[in-house]
DNA sequence: TTGAATTACTAAATCGTTTTAGCAAAAATA
DNA sequence: TATTTTTGCTAAAACGATTTAGTAATTCAA
């Protein structure tokens, strides 16, 4: 039950496996095999079920059409649907994909990176966790084609996708304060991560806009490895009657501090919109179907995973663009519902 | 800028390859190569940071080391959470994951299959699509390792790993029941998938024991490929005040029906518990902070995750064992919330 | 009719490992 | 001293493909 190989062909054929693979990899013409001779080899491959060994082939060309690919958690479904169509428009130009999850992890990240390399990968698409710079920096300078998704950092040169947070975190803040919302806080994670970075500045920009004086005790950082404890916490400060950093409106920079916080929110027996109104970021099913649908700013994660395959397998393709350094940034839109009131 | 081999490091000391292969599997004692060799060896390998070329071990030894996974969609959290915890355990083993998604289409599970199968993948976690039988039954018969996980095929002898969906079903609905649910219908897709008929089938009995008539017109079986429309559509018939199917309770089979269900009734003006009580499959974020939170028949993901890869990782490392069938059959948990009053 | 060109193929090297078989020198034994 | 055993290592084959360089037989041109 041993698989067939090029060899078993070219023997049952009394042919050599060089012209068995010629003609299998459509080279036939090429090199002159005989019409009558490539009908038998194709033939007896199909009647053997000939699949060709991929490991075999990526250690004599060097190529092994695999992706890896690094995330936080692909449990998180906006890395989810991003590793979605990551993996779809791979498929489509016949490439596989390793999925690693890195939790914000430098370490685990250090580690997926070494394991992709001994696998060979042809390219990585990479969502970095902070403190990650060195090892983005020497896959940079290797020769192995790299997209970062999500993040990146400005001092590296490197090819990205991302959405400009700025700008969508300015227009969900400014939609808060054409709502008439005054007091607005700003909960997030991690601010080491350029994303999340953009994201408080623009929160800050169109306070500043505004004319509202930008408060440093209304915007919360939470570590990455946020419980919902803690988010009850942050919110419980910004939403309680006395405290003196009672808000009217909260930014959430991320969907799983905005669902926590909703949860904490309805725990302290408050409305949304009436006792405080929320924009969050990214789009989940849950904003959907809560007490009232959360108004959000939505990635166009289809878009950033598709773009994100596609220059990454043009740089396979075609090395000499090695250099041609693309940074992208698309558009986010926001999507008004009812969180911020009517 | 080429990476370093094996080669590499022998010629840099003038000794053999196998000397250095021995050295770097640690089987320098076994093949008594001298404490200073070996330590030489160690510390040039390192000074030219050599990454050992998993392709050509695998070429060589036969084991890649990576397993395959074919869910139907890896952006459903339901599969994310299930194919983070298998990511991670097969990690601890050092073994990566190769991650497909089907869209429960055979035909792209026969391709993803053939693919996973050239890439010589040491093992397969399937979550198998409806009319994939044929497929499975195949690579059952193969010499590589397989386990099945959520469903499997009731004729084909081969390792399982699901939950008690006929249980579950079963206590779900007694649940309704008990709080006072009268007339209660199943909302569900593809029957012909084994999980989905059990959860089915205990709904029936649940029925059937207390006495009630199972009605076939309360059961609404969608296509998988079911849009929002539809299952509004279904909903509106079992809940319009004069509709005669008029219900004051449905079981969700899944967690999409169970999210589009809810946007349906709230569309509809009609409130839960008050109006319709709710039961759903699965435990989606979305379900802890919509609007009255739902009951849930809770899955042990991890588990079955975790228990999928050392069912399969056993049987890779004792190939011996691969006679002895092993199906596993997990208990679910029902969450009490208020979706069904109190 | 000879030399060149074309046709239809094949041998062998190669990719980077692992692993079997074996060898020379030193040490132990008789 | 001669033989055996042990020590410390190496040569070479193998995995299954691709690819370069070549060759024998036929056809063509002059």
């Amino acid at each position: 039950m041993k698989k067939t190989s090029l060899n078993d062909i070219a023997l049952h054929l009394g042919v050599s496996k060089t012209l068995v693979s010629f003609v299998l990899n459509g080279k036939g013409k090429e090199f002159r095999i005989s019409e009558e001779i490539c009908k038998k080899v194709l033939a007896v491959s199909k009647e053997l079920n000939y699949q060709p060994n991929r490991i075999a082939q990526g250690l004599r060309t060097g190529k092994t059409n695999t992706i890896g690919l690094i995330i936080a958690d692909i449990a998180n479904p906006f890395f989810g649907i991003l590793g979605r169509e990551i993996e779809q428009e791979a498929a489509k130009f016949g490439y596989r994909v390793i999925f690693c999850s890195s939790d914000e992890n430098p370490e685990k990240s250090r580690q997926q990176i070494e394991m992709l390399q001994q696998s060979q990968v042809d390219g990585y698409i990479i969502s970095p966790p902070k403190d990650s710079e060195d090892q983005i920096r020497a896959l940079a300078l290797g020769n192995v084609p790299l997209v970062l998704i999500d993040r990146y950092f400005p001092e590296i040169e490197c090819n990205h996708i991302t959405v400009d947070n700025f700008d969508a975190a300015y227009r969900a803040t400014n939609h808060l304060l054409r709502m008439g919302r005054k007091r607005i806080a700003n909960i997030t994670v991690n601010l080491d991560l350029v994303n999340m970075h953009q994201r408080t500045e623009g929160y800050k920009q169109a306070l500043r806009d505004s004319g509202i004086r930008v408060e440093e005790s209304l915007i919360k950082v939470l570590p990455f490895s946020h419980e919902n404890k803690e988010v009850a916490k942050a919110v419980k400060d910004l939403v309680t009657k006395n405290s003196q950093n009672k808000v009217d409106a909260i930014l959430f920079s991320t969907s799983k501090l905005g669902i926590n916080g909703i949860e904490s929110i309805s725990a302290l027996g408050l409305k949304i919109p009436d006792d405080i109104a929320i924009v969050s970021f990214d789009n989940p099913d849950a904003y959907k179907i809560c007490v009232s649908p959360v108004t959000v700013v939505n990635q166009p994660l289809k878009e950033i995973g598709k773009t994100a395959v596609q220059i990454l397998l043009g740089e396979i393709k075609h090395p000499d663009n090695h250099a041609k350094i693309q940074k992208v940034i698309l558009k986010t839109d926001l999507i008004i519902r009812k969180s911020c009131g009517s």
